[in-house]
DNA sequence: ATTTGTTGTTGCAAAACGCAAGAACCAAAT
DNA sequence: ATTTGGTTCTTGCGTTTTGCAACAACAAAT
C-alpha cells in the first residue's frame, strides 16, 4: 500500500493544477473525442473512430480507458442495443466544456482554413452564452 | 512551390479548430512554457529549464522553435544580457491566457493535490476579472 | 587564458504512436 | 446450429517521439 503523496508523485510531474491537467489529457486525441462528445453528438467507440481526424483503433480505445479511469467518461451497455457501448459525460467531464470552447475560439481566430461553422459564430460574439446554453443541454445527459 | 491545400494537409489533420490547435500545442509541455511566461514571469531558455517539472533541454528547444514557428512566441536579445535570449508573446501567444485559465481552474477543482494559491482563489471566485487583468498587464509586453 | 553563464547538440534507450490485420464478442437472420 | 453483420478490442511491427545524460558552442567577465 503506497501513501498518497506517492501515488502522487507516480501520477502527476508536479502539483501544479495546469500540469496535472495536462497529464491527463494533454496529448492530441483526447479533447478530440471530449468535442465528438459535447459538439457532435457522437457517443460510441465505432462513432470516434469514423471522425475525421482517423484516430487509431489502439490508440482510441487506450485514451477512452484512461478517459474513463479518470472518471471524464462513463461507459454503459447501450439502451438500444445491447452489443454496443455508449459513452457519456461525468460532470467532471462536462466541465471541460469551457476549456474545448476556448481552444475552438482560438483555433479558428488564428487559422484560415478553419472557417467559423455556426457555432464558432456564436461563440465569437458572445462565448459566454454558447457555455451556459450548452452546458444547460449537457447537463441532462451527464452519468 | 506547393499550393496552400498541400501545406494545410501536410500540418493540420482536419479544418477543425479545436483539432488544428490541439496540432500547435496538443501535448504535455507547451502550455506549461506558455504558463511561466504567463504567470511566472519567466522569459529565457534557463528558466524554462528551471522549472519544476523539470523539462528535458532537447525537448525544450524543440518546443519553443515550435512557438516561434507558429508566431506564438518571439525570440529577441536580451537588452539586459547581451548573451541572452528572452522570449515574448505575440497577440496570438496571448490568446491563449482563457485556455490556459480554464485549464488551471479545472485541474484545480479536480485535484486535492493542487492547492489554490492566490490565482487559483480569484480565478474561483471571478474568472473573467482575473483573465481581463491579467491581459492587460502582459499586453504591454507583446511583441 | 580561464571561468562562468547560457544556449544548443548528440547518442542512445525507452515509450508512445500509427497502421494493418484480424480476433472476440454478441445479436439477429437464415 | 450456423452464418452474417456490427461493434469492440488486440496484436505485431515499424516509425516517431520522448527522456536522459553528457557535452559542445559561444560570448562575456575575470
Amino acid at each position: 500500500m503506497q501513501n498518497a503523496r506517492t501515488f502522487f508523485m507516480e501520477k502527476f510531474r508536479s502539483d501544479c493544477p495546469i500540469s496535472c491537467s495536462l497529464d491527463v489529457f494533454g496529448d492530441k486525441w483526447s479533447l478530440l473525442i471530449i468535442r465528438d462528445i459535447m459538439l457532435r453528438d457522437k457517443v460510441s467507440y465505432s462513432e470516434f473512430l469514423g471522425s475525421e481526424e482517423k484516430i487509431a483503433s489502439n490508440i482510441l480505445v487506450n485514451r477512452l480507458n484512461v478517459l474513463e479511469a479518470e472518471k471524464i467518461l462513463v461507459k454503459e451497455v447501450s439502451p438500444a442495443n445491447k452489443s454496443k457501448f455508449v459513452y457519456s459525460l461525468t460532470q467532471k467531464g462536462l466541465d471541460l466544456l469551457p476549456i474545448v470552447i476556448e481552444i475552438m475560439d482560438w483555433g479558428a481566430k488564428y487559422n484560415a482554413n478553419c472557417p467559423r461553422k455556426e457555432i464558432g459564430k456564436k461563440i465569437k460574439k458572445d462565448k459566454a452564452a454558447v457555455i451556459k446554453e450548452l452546458s444547460r443541454s449537457l447537463k441532462s445527459k451527464i452519468r
